[in-house]
RNA sequence: GCGUUUGUAGCUCAGUGGAUAGAGCAACUGACUACGAAUCAGUAGGCCGCAGGUUCAAAUCCUGCCAAGCGCACCA
């Protein structure tokens, strides 16, 4: 929150300078930027306020800059200048900094979470897996996206709920009980039993197929649908011969849906709500949402369809919500989804898309304004896909014809805490290839050890401590931070205050991987400090250690612990990923 | 054709209209007889796809073009 006291700094000196007649009333701004310099000579925080005032206030901006300066709070900053062309920059003064320090370790794990930013109920709703088939890599990177966007918001002072929607019904879930009926059968015939005519040739074309892929696969065929059928043999034996595709179906996706909640528990990512698109059919709620829809206008028929007026709301052309034969679309199964999130309280829907489904967008949004709610109760956030390499050659992610890497496989191979971090650390924009061969042989090497790395060598530290004999450790929780003077520990103590901030703007534009980068530069921050300031002092037996290496090494202890905090609060909270004492 | 995302160092990618565009990997040179070398210090590497425009200021905003991915169903 340093960002918004220099702000709010700056705004009470803009006001006084008007009030003093200094500016002209045409001076005053509601929002005021001021931003963290990348060049550390330009001061701890800098504003190009001056120059933005410049041209209403009819002066030179380093004159409007000198005013300001006049009327700023002396007690935050030990030295205010201007550079450049007009820049104010900033320079907080020290016992200020080591008091916000001393707040830091206050707030302890808590330290970074924010009062509530507004009255919405989120529904973040992601992964979202067909219940056909095993999750593959694509869907980790939504579950990771997911999982540390909702852990940011929540931090960040969002309230916010996650969901899985499985979409249990259709044609697809009636291709896979086909699919394991045929495995079923095979499986039978092989331990001796006699098929009917009927089945014989539903095994018949399901082998056929496998065999012969055409362009047209509909069966499904990955290695994990013949395990299905011998599992319910061995549970079943010949009963299930007797039961229809509708059985099947209903066996195969609850083993796939247990499968992958399994997986997903195991990856750290959890789900208030699973919620079943079947759900929706048993209680009508498809044909209330349709009859809902009608009774706003917003539908007509046409050709022997009902169409949505989804024209009115942008889109480029109207969608049909009930086909010819009677049947509804997945559309219209859709909006019967989102009324039903919607009519559960939640008026702020987050869904995490593939950037495939990017054309569904006007639709979906057209709906939920014809339902009565303003364009952004629907956020869509678009993920790029995953490419898939092993060792430079591409993995395919089918699941229909069975080849592919599944994501389990994936998390086996390289980790729960290297697979979540690098799937975060890119922006959902970008596409990600992902090398197994080089995710696995690069792990030492892995940016995620580097910052775990820097917590460990915290702990390694205090463990260390406790073992000098030369002077006394133990009180370095009331250390006299004033001892802090080396641009490294400076350096440290500004980019600690920061987190808050970076948590907030990471937050209100939905991009946890840009916590990544912090992660990456405060311990990089550590590791310098660590490097350039010892933490621990020795001297040979018939020395006394100095008292005033005894202060600072009181003090480092405590500012290393601030950052052990932070890296902490990063790691487990956000990341949610291990923070090592060891490594 | 329309829509959308992307184009930044050899590779993978960060980058909130600001000051000399950054990191990791790869390459090269150095640093452990006191706290963990999974580290640090340094060298080298760039028409930020191209061209215009807006601005005191553009990798960032706007327009056009080029290239790549994705999407444009009475499929799910």
């Amino acid at each position: 929150m340093l960002l918004q006291t220099v702000e709010n700094t700056l705004q009470q000196a803009l006001n006084a300078a008007i009030a003093a007649g200094e500016l002209p009333a045409e001076a005053a701004v509601d929002s005021i930027k001021v931003e963290i310099p990348r060049d550390t000579t330009h001061g701890d925080y800098a504003t190009n306020l001056a120059m933005a005032l410049a041209k209403p206030a009819r002066k030179a901006p380093r004159m409007v800059a000198e005013t300001l300066i006049k009327h700023l709070d002396p007690a935050l900053f030990e030295k205010v200048e201007i550079a450049g062309p007009g820049f104010i920059n900033f320079r907080l003064a020290a016992p200020w900094l080591h008091q916000q320090i001393q707040t830091l370790r206050a707030a302890d794990s808590d330290y970074g979470k924010h009062a509530p930013v507004d009255n919405h109920h989120y529904l973040l709703e992601f992964v979202s897996a067909n219940p056909t088939g095993p999750l593959h890599f694509g869907h980790g990177r939504w579950a990771v996206l997911g999982d540390c966007l909702a852990r940011l918001l929540r931090i960040g002072g969002y309230n916010v709920d996650t969901e899985f929607y499985v979409n249990d019904s259709g044609s697809q879930i009636r291709n896979l009980g086909e699919s394991v009926r045929a495995c079923y059968y095979q499986v039978a015939a092989e331990q001796g039993q006699t098929l009917t005519a009927e089945q014989a040739a539903h095994q018949q074309a399901y082998a056929d197929e496998k065999a012969n892929p055409g362009e047209k696969v509909r069966f499904y065929h990955g290695p994990y649908v013949y395990d299905l059928g011998q599992q319910l043999y061995h549970e079943q034996q010949v009963a299930a011969l007797e039961h229809n595709t509708d059985f099947f179906s209903t066996y195969a996706k609850m083993a796939i849906l247990a499968q992958q909640k399994q997986e997903l528990e195991e990856f750290g990512v959890t789900f208030k709500t699973w919620f079943l698109e079947s759900s929706l059919h048993t209680e009508q709620a498809v044909t209330q949402a349709l009859e809902h829809m009608k009774a706003l206008g917003k539908t007509y028929e046409r050709d022997g369809a009902l169409w949505f007026r989804s024209t009115e709301y942008g889109d480029n052309n109207d969608k049909v919500l009930i086909k010819k034969d009677g049947s509804t679309t997945y559309f219209a199964n859709d909006i019967a989804y989102h009324w039903n999130k919607l009519n559960r309280g939640y008026d702020r829907l987050i869904n995490i898309w593939g950037a495939d489904h990017h054309g569904y967008i006007p639709r979906m949004s057209a709906a939920v304004q014809a339902l009565g709610h303003p364009p952004e109760a629907l956020e869509v956030l678009l993920g790029q896909m995953v490419n898939l390499y092993r060792a430079g050659e591409k993995v395919r992610m089918s699941k229909r014809t069975g080849d592919m890497v599944t994501f389990a496989e994936v998390f086996e191979e390289v980790g729960k805490d290297a697979t979540r971090y690098l799937l975060m650390q890119r922006s959902a924009d970008s596409p990600v290839d992902f090398d197994l061969e080089l995710a696995k042989t690069q792990s030492s090497e892995n940016p995620v050890f580097y910052v775990q790395y820097a917590h460990a060598r915290i702990c390694s530290i205090f463990r260390t401590a406790a073992n000098v004999t030369r002077y006394d450790t133990r009180p370095w929780q009331s250390a006299d931070l004033s001892v802090l003077q080396a641009p490294e520990e400076r350096a440290l103590m500004i980019k600690l205050l920061a987190y808050p901030d970076e948590v907030s703007y990471a937050a209100a534009v939905r991009e946890p991987h840009r916590l990544t980068g912090y992660a990456q530069e405060l311990a990089s921050l550590f590791h310098q400090f660590y490097k350039q300031c010892r933490v621990l002092f020795e001297r040979p037996a018939d020395q006394e250690v100095p008292a005033e290496e005894v202060q600072l090494s009181l003090a480092r202890l405590y500012l290393a612990d601030a950052v052990r905090i932070v890296l902490r609060n990063l790691l487990t909270d956000i990341f949610g990923i291990s923070a090592p004492e060891s490594m």
